[in-house]
RNA sequence: CGGGACGUGGCUCAGCCCGGUAGAGCGCUUGGUUUGGGACCAAGAUGUCGCAGGUUCAAAUCCUGUCGUCCCGACCA
């Protein structure tokens, strides 16, 4: 391919609406143009780069028996009915309507179809194991989309759904398609590393996220240097031991905190209760109805799990401006600050309590009565507790449940993401088999997904320098640039890229020749905006000498003998290949 | 959905506070000089100042609304 013949619209200055680097290359070495937000055109480069992210992906895919399909991106919505997910997935689900005003879903994801075929295709267990996947469009009503490819309303996504007869069935399949996703962010360059995962709304009991260090990333995971646990904060939990018992007063004790309505404020003079003798007494909102969640005052409640835990669709903090919400404060007789779980809880309210507060006393929390706390507060005698449950944020430096060493926390992009899901979707879709003795049984699942386009932005994210993309050559839209620094068709230079090209070419490398009439050091400055792996530089200098120009991207600069070139280049690319094989 | 910032040639931005003839750099066109790291000189083209109202003799500038973009948050009592 010629430079003059394609479309790399780079640009010298950096586009003011994207803020995170590998965003703003995306833009500035032209693989992408905004629509709008959260909706990209991909040009030619990008388009290349991602179609080998997805190639990758394939390979993988067939290498570990899964088999490609492709479902349609606009589902009926009576299936997500029958799952039960419509309600669960909310205002993600774009919906259409169709001149007969029959609602239709874009597809987010695509359980319910791939389970409703297994429901009509399979009925033997003689049938099973399978794994169908495929890559394809999804849609999904992003409450923010930000950073470009990271998180867009419209993306490209490897989605795998996996049928197995027995639980240990579906655990070999989802070991497999674990073993390929380590393999594949492997061969796309990307050092990534796999964590416990909350499910979310995707559902199941058991997942691991595929997560790629960055400082831009939208999610936290906690590890341990030692043992090489590693979970999502989300899911995270840690070896801190629960809250030290005292010696048990008689009897909650009421005592006067006028305007005190913080735990930081009741740690000070004059009442002095450390925040870890505190309990934080929040009122929730899930599905509808009030719950109160205890947490220790020093801790803070951990949303997601808070979410996992409860199964809830729905949940959000009361919020006592809000009217609606005010009378469950009403009810417990204070508002925000005064809080607690000891007096006044209604007779139907859950209280949901951490296990850092199991058989804690000597207590402090609100008295539901503004103004006052109680003290002397044992979780046992005073508080009923209806369900406890780790709540709790891991914070850094905490000891690691299984070595005890200190914990650390870093910010990482989620580019993939393996569930099992059980029977979750079989049951209400009715997909069973019948088993060796005759009886009907539900399929057992697992799902598996990669965000093909943000695998590609975590390559750019990861893969950068000052001056432009650092690409593998595993995703590179180009191994070679040929850059003459004479582009007249009859010049030295231009005779000697079109040679190179052909030989190149031959060898099964893709290679671009910037033919175009610019300055030297606009093409130089431009090859490396795109990032390719490796350019041949033909210009009279070393001509003279027999010789070309041989620049890796991310090494030294070499000249070489003209006649050496081709094989020198075509070796190059070849190690480089080897090491992401 | 809440908070914040911003919408001025293709791009990056100035001008706005303090109303009075719309600017710069880059890019683009033409001519010339250049030609190994984002050239130089000259001449040019390109703007409903996001949109709609309002105030005013007069609005890019002040006011209101609206649309869009980006960032933070969706949470702790």
């Amino acid at each position: 391919m010629r430079w003059t013949q394609t479309f790399i619209p780079t640009l010298k200055e950096t586009p003011a609406d994207a803020e995170i680097v590998s965003h703003q290359l995306l833009l500035r070495a032209g693989l992408v143009r905004k629509l709008t937000g959260g909706l990209y055109t991909f040009l030619p480069m990008g388009l290349r780069a991602l179609t080998k992210v997805a190639a990758i992906v394939r390979e993988e895919m067939d290498r570990a028996g899964a088999i490609e399909v492709s479902m349609p991106l606009l589902q009926p919505t009576d299936i997500w009915h029958a799952s039960g997910r419509y309600e669960a997935m909310r205002d993600n689900l774009y919906k259409v309507k169709d001149r007969a005003q029959k609602e239709w879903a874009l597809c987010p994801t695509a359980e319910e179809v791939i389970t409703t075929l297994a429901a009509n295709e399979f009925s033997s267990y003689k049938q099973f194991p399978k794994n169908f996947y495929q890559v394809g469009t999804k849609f999904r009503d992003e409450i923010r989309p930000r950073f470009g490819l990271m998180r867009a309303k419209e993306f490209l996504m490897k989605d795998a759904y996996s049928f197995d007869t027995t639980d240990a069935g579906a655990m070999a399949s989802y070991q497999k398609m674990y073993d390929a996703y380590t393999r594949i962010f492997a061969r796309c360059g990307l050092r990534a590393f796999a964590v416990e995962a909350d499910t979310g709304i995707i559902g199941g009991n058991h997942s691991h996220e595929f997560m790629i260090p960055a400082e831009t990333g939208e999610n936290d995971v906690v590890y341990c240097e030692a043992c090489n646990y590693a979970a999502n904060i989300e899911k995270a939990t840690s070896g801190l031991p629960k809250t030290a018992p005292r010696d048990p007063g008689p009897a909650p004790e009421k005592f006067a905190t006028p305007g005190v309505v913080t735990i930081e404020a009741l740690a000070k003079d004059p009442y002095k209760v450390p925040a870890n003798r505190q309990i934080k007494t929040l009122v929730f909102i899930a599905d509808s109805k009030p719950v109160l969640v205890l947490v220790r005052g020093d801790d803070q409640l951990n949303e997601a799990k808070f979410m996992a835990k409860t199964g809830a669709i729905e949940a959000r903090p009361a919020d006592a401006k809000n009217p609606a919400d005010l009378v469950h404060f009403t009810a417990l007789g204070a508002m925000p600050g005064s809080l607690g779980a000891v007096r006044n809880v209604p007779a139907g309210w859950k209280v949901l309590a951490d296990e850092r507060l199991r058989g804690a006393n000597g207590m402090t929390t609100g008295a539901n009565e503004d103004g006052f706390h109680l003290r002397d507060v044992s979780m046992d005698r005073d508080i009923r507790v209806t369900e406890w449950h780790d709540l709790r944020t891991v914070t850094v430096g905490e000891p690691c449940a299984k070595c005890a060493k200190p914990l650390k926390i870093r910010r990482a992009i989620e580019v993939g993401h393996v569930f099992k899901l059980g029977t979750k979707y079989s049951v209400p879709l009715n997909a069973t088999f019948l088993d060796e003795a005759g009886q009907r049984a539900p399929l057992v699942m697992g799902c598996y997904g990669i965000g093909v386009t943000r695998t590609l932005q975590a390559v750019i994210e990861q893969g950068n320098d000052k001056d432009g993309i650092i690409w593998p050559v595993s995703v590179a839209p180009y191994h070679v640039c040929i850059t003459p620094l004479a582009v007249a068709a009859e010049s030295p230079a231009m005779k000697l890229a079109e040679q190179l090209y052909a030989e190149l070419t031959a060898a099964g490398l893709e290679v671009l020749i910037d033919d175009r009439d610019e300055r030297p050091g606009v093409k130089f400055k431009d090859s490396e905006l795109v990032g390719f792996p490796i350019r041949i530089g033909l210009g009279e200098k070393s001509l003279a000498k027999g010789e070309v120009e041989i620049k890796p991207r991310s090494g030294a600069l070499r000249s070489v003998k003209t006649e050496d070139a081709a094989a020198d280049v075509i070796a190059w690319v070849k190690a480089e290949k080897a090491k992401l094989a």
